[in-house]
DNA sequence: CGAAATACGTCAACATGGCTGACGCAAATA
DNA sequence: TATTTGCGTCAGCCATGTTGACGTATTTCG
């Protein structure tokens, strides 16, 4: 992160050779082919459960924050109630997922894996920790900060809060 | 990447540190959220042309590779030729995108961009390059390497030949 | 207190972009 | 010449996103 400041320190010449479109079409496609393949390591055992990757990526939020309200989730999702509902809905029907009434809000609907579904959870999490760790293992710490600090980039300012709270603490 | 030797040395006790579940997630959210703000950049533009993400991937490597193979796009996009039909077919009938017989093998259709095909898949470059090179900026270019080592360590060994030929040359 | 806003659920219809299976044809290759 | 390869196509299905319209319980605000 400090690099930042030291390289692009008013250096518009460097700061154009370094953002050549060579470069920029070699992070858009790593960044394809990485998410890709980091997703589908898990379509093996959401098969085998009759589900798929949305219903992965409820499971994996509900993991991460228990408690939450469904609000939260549509909006990390960023997908529209509807669609949310069906998923959520799966989820239930098979024991994964559980709703509590929420005690400071009653209106509020706070999502819950089951024992199952957090097993099923570890379970998929397993699946797609062996290839982010065998990945940060071949790259190195520093890599690892470099990509968080990239990624975080490319993330709109106004998102990151939201994101950062989902990390907070851990 | 010459960190990857120093700091796995067989330190197996500082890999079970550095390799932590709370690092495995941020590195999956990241990934998540960096790649889905990244294809969102796009939508607008893809929208008011009546297109889909489907159709950008296509236009995006076939720009990238002219005169590739139908076969070729279909290994990279690694969709059955079914979908992929679909989608060329749409670029076809817009006049995006033409096919040429091959002159080595002629059975291959070597597929090509139109002018207004080239100039729309340079206006839906240039939305993605916008928040790539934000990101890179900020990032700096440490950064950037280590973004790129970590995500080619996500691709399975036997797929990034493909890739790396992908960016051969540019 | 009563009105408005909020959190959530649901029904219905539709679009996008994957999939499988089955066939056909022209061209290259064994 | 027989087989394999590269590509196209018809047909149907599935997963997951969308819009629009309503309903209900609860909270908040004037």
């Amino acid at each position: 992160m400090a690099d930042a400041n030291i390289l692009n320190a008013g250096n518009t010449a460097a700061s154009a050779q370094f953002l050549r479109e060579a470069e920029i079409r070699r992070g858009i496609e790593l960044l394809y082919f990485g998410y890709t393949n980091m997703v589908r390591g898990a379509d093996g055992l959401l098969d085998s459960h009759g589900l798929g990757r949305a219903h992965h990526r409820a499971l994996y939020f509900i993991a991460r924050r228990p408690a939450m309200p469904v609000g939260d989730l549509l909006a990390l999702l960023n997908i529209t109630k509807q669609s949310l509902s069906r998923v959520l809905a799966d989820l239930q029907t098979r024991g994964l997922v559980i709703q509590a009434v929420g005690q400071r809000d009653r209106r509020q609907r706070l999502l819950e894996l089951t024992p199952e579904g957090a097993a099923l959870e570890a379970a998929l999490f397993e699946e797609l920790r062996t290839g982010m760790a065998g990945a940060y293992a071949q790259a190195g710490q520093n890599a690892v900060t470099g990509f968080w600090a990239v990624l975080t980039g490319l993330i709109p300012a106004v998102d990151r809060p939201m994101i950062q709270e989902l990390q907070a603490g851990l």
